[in-house]
DNA sequence: CCTTAGCACTCAGCACCCAAGAGTGCTAAC
DNA sequence: GTTAGCACTCTTGGGTGCTGAGTGCTAAGG
């Protein structure tokens, strides 16, 4: 027994083929698999004893594990893992799928904020998971644009484009009332002051004007609110992390009772991890997959990440990926996830060209 | 037996006290009450035999029911629309708890769009059960200004700012590279003719312009776009039904069994039927219960919902509520929602002043 | 040295039963 | 009209025993 103690390491190919046996059909049935099943269903060449004691060394080295004495084999974090590692630069998507995909986006060209919840969507439809994806976000915010309009005579709305096309809105309350031509006046003036610029320009710019004079004050005050409003959107490390889908991780047999469900729900409201899983994906430029317990989080612990970022490094960035058990077919999100990702990407640069 | 046989007309004041009785006990506990229970912690002033007596009555007037032979009441949908009757009118808020609600307002005055986001989260953690809310929507769309935003040569984002302060934006790609300078050009124009317009009185203004010049043509594509927005933002009946604090309804023991709770889901996602009574609700002026088989969706059957609109009628309406179990605490759902929709009364009429 | 057949062993899952307890409905007395 | 008493019903939980899937080990065979 114990051949190898290595965890780490490239196995016995023999091994490694009944590692992806093992982990193909546990993934589609959601069963544990014993050696007889395997040997029935795969064409191994050996008898189920053979497999029993390879069974055995994959549990050795941690890659397999038992829920009891008399049950089959499932796949362990490591094992998903290990998988992953083996497979995760060949996992191209089929040509069909791709061009499913590609139809869907094709239909919502013009709706630039509805993309990332478009992929969102298709993510979880194409995976029966639940899909995540973020909005674009840029390093430092540039005011694009800026606008005033009058609500009623004390209250105006302030309209804030970013260059990558995200919008704030802000209800401006002011002390007195004020006509939509001179908040025009106002606007015109910020909007000189401060399109194109970070908020550090901006708040440099907005020192020299003038308080003099009603537009000066409406200006300053104005100008105030929107360096705040910038600075908040600088300052917000994810935007917004849309989902849908949900109820396929419902139908996740492992699920089943409700109490799991909750720590699902719990780890999607639990923005600073996910913020922070978002921030290093990222960072590196490519599909990254967090398997189980490899997550800190206690709730995290039987559901697996596969995210990747787009857009223009240094620029803005987002990310997009897929949340689902453990038990999850990862060459087919692998896939997905990268092929969504590279679109998204073409959509950001026909943004920015 | 059976001294009533009416199942509405008002009840005699000692079965309606046991009626509320086992309707607070069984909302509280989740478990059938049964006589001995009730006289138990109910100073009813009577043994249980008589309780017994009572209680085969309401069963019989369909207010009550048996899961089991050998088991306690539990109020029907019937049971609950009575004890409903009973008390609407009088439940009023807690001066504690609209202290509390008011003070969660009061923290964001500023970001308008928010404020139905607050309304739903407020309501679910008041209540421990799903809050919705949907933004204020008008009856016909008036444009309140319009503006134009260049992103790359050939893009331009169109935005469409409505008179409550609802923002559309548009991706609108141009046939060849136009500058800011002419987009904004055009935008003036574009504002001019639409600006306080609904969208057919728009369209006849934008028939009467003439396609001559690089100008013309644009203000022509781009105003079919506004057209286009302007009238979809009509037609969609809910704009979007925001909802916050599933987690709440998710530890309601009726809702174990993660197949239950999938219809909840589902129920939420029903958008037609939500929207339908969406609309039901903002016709009339108050709070709207609608207690479990009363809702004609099958998934619908075990929840209750408690609404109530808000708003300007005739201009701007939304709805804001409650979704939860049919146990579910209906004097002090019925008591917040229509203290948030008063609240969100004060919030609009603020913008229309 | 690897493979395989055979066999004893383990354990979850299921069916089944039984006793306890909660609660009812009915009857007869007050 | 109310209530005590009682027989009856039905869920719930614990306990038992069986079955089948699956393992691990051993010994024989290539």
């Amino acid at each position: 027994m114990a051949r190898r103690t290595r965890t780490s390491g490239s196995l016995d190919p023999r091994a490694e083929s009944i590692l992806r046996a093992v982990i193909d059909e546990y993934v589609s049935t959601a069963i544990p698999v014993g050696s007889h099943a395997l040997v029935e269903r795969y064409s191994l060449g050996v008898s189920s004893a053979t497999v029993r004691n390879i069974l055995a060394a994959l549990e050795f080295n941690g890659l397999l594990t038992h829920p009891h004495t008399s049950a089959g084999r499932i796949p362990t974090d490591a094992g998903y893992r290990y998988f992953v590692e083996s497979i995760s630069d060949a996992s191209q998507l089929a040509p069909v799928e791709q061009l499913m995909i590609r139809h869907q986006f094709g239909q919502v060209q013009h709706a630039s904020e509805q993309w990332f919840r478009l992929a969102a969507t298709t993510l979880a439809s194409a995976n029966r998971t639940a899909g995540l994806a973020t909005q674009a976000k840029p390093r430092a915010a540039h005011v694009r644009r800026l606008d005033l309009v009058s609500i009623s005579d004390r209250l105006a709305s302030l309209i804030i484009v970013f260059r990558e096309g995200a919008l704030r809105q802000v209800l401006v309350t002011l002390a007195e009332p004020v006509e939509q031509e001179d908040l025009t006046r106002a606007a015109v003036i910020l909007d000189g002051l401060m399109a194109g610029r970070t908020a550090i320009d901006a708040e440099r710019a907005l020192a020299r004007i003038d308080g003099d004079g009603p537009i000066g004050t409406l200006v300053r005050r104005v100008g105030e609110r929107v360096l705040a409003a910038v600075r908040d959107y600088d300052s917000t490390g994810i935007e917004e992390v849309f989902s849908d889908g949900l109820l396929h991780v419902m139908e996740a047999p492992e699920f089943e009772r409700s109490d799991k469900l909750r720590r699902v729900f719990a780890a999607l409201e639990n923005r600073a991890y996910l913020g922070e899983l978002l921030d290093r994906v990222a960072g590196t430029g490519t599909v990254q997959v967090f398997i189980g317990a490899e997550n800190a989080p206690e709730e995290m612990r039987d559901v697996s990440l596969v995210l990747a970022p787009y857009g223009e490094p240094g620029r803005a960035v987002g990310v997009v990926g897929v949340l689902g058990p453990t038990r999850m077919a990862y060459p087919q999100a692998i896939g997905t996830v990268r092929f969504v990702s590279t679109l998204m990407n073409e959509l950001v640069q026909h943004i920015y060209a």
